[in-house]
DNA sequence: CCTATATACTTGCGATGTCAACCATATTAG
DNA sequence: CTAATATGGTTGACATCGCAAGTATATAGG
């Protein structure tokens, strides 16, 4: 895309975007069989309280749709890290609940890829172009997009 | 995603581009019929010289896999926006040719997209935060990636 | 020449994601 | 209580995209 004057930092954005995605994804698939999309879900869960999240709420969370979700989990089912669970007080939800082997193997990606994210993206940038990129990035989310909860600051 | 600290500015990449290119790229299909990737295409054929581009720099500057720009030109070719042009002293290389139709597609979607990149991007930030934000994403970026030609300042 | 390697491009296949339609359960208004 | 509507979730049809593999042409070395 060019010659659109002022919008070369949305260029920027979607290139940067396609590049980043594309070389974290094929690390993580290669190194641990799992989707950013994956990873996130997993980490979500990891942080959940009781390790588990309604469907809605986490499809809402990672920006997928109510069948995007569904089947991101008919694979983490499938490989045991996430199961089903059913709610007392509601008969239409259904939990997604991360299992022991799914909070091991989020575990286990975990450091490798915080590292990749590193690597490619946090050691671009100085302290304070992160926290100015982070502010940036904030003011294109909606009010309720930007859901990072309380324990951003944990350090497991 | 959450708990990583040092992460939030990734999240908020991650969260940004989804939502702001799901929101995008369905104003631009219902209005024009375009995917984000089919309208980036018609805008570098449009400035480039000719009219015309290797299929390969076109899938580079677009970040998209060789495949991948085949079956997307394969969709604008369909339409007749684009067509098939070939390269007299190789004959590997087919070019991708804009059409008069296709610039006229372009030129109405032109509009209608720029306002709305405005509305959802660049009207969030002040002239000084889209500068700061630009280069941000530049660093993010490698040497080759960030091919936004000589034409950027032109207004059309 | 002629073989080896690199480049341009296409195709088969699988993965992922969306939308629309659908079912089941909750909630609200008469 | 019942009908209307909203919400949570799944499924089918469909589009997009990447990877691996294959074809065709170019280029370099022996």
């Amino acid at each position: 895309m060019v010659a659109e004057p002022g919008f070369e930092a949305w260029i920027r954005f979607l290139r940067a975007h396609a590049s980043l995605t594309r070389q974290l994804s094929a690390r993580l698939e290669s190194q641990h069989g799992l989707t950013l999309n994956d990873y996130d879900v997993l980490v979500q869960l990891a942080y959940a309280e009781d390790r588990r999240l309604r469907r809605v709420d986490l499809a809402r969370s990672v920006l997928l749709s109510a069948s995007g979700i569904t089947r991101l989990l008919d694979g983490l089912e499938r490989a045991g890290w996430v199961e089903k669970g059913s709610c007392r007080s509601d008969a239409r939800v259904t939990y997604a609940v991360l299992t022991e082997a799914g909070l091991a193997k989020y575990r286990g990606a975990r450091t490798s890829h915080l590292a990749d994210v590193e690597a490619l993206f946090g050691s671009r940038f100085t302290e304070d172009e992160r926290c100015a990129l982070s502010g940036l990035l904030l003011q294109l989310l909606e009010p309720g997009e930007d859901e990072t909860p309380s324990c951003v600051t944990e350090a497991q």
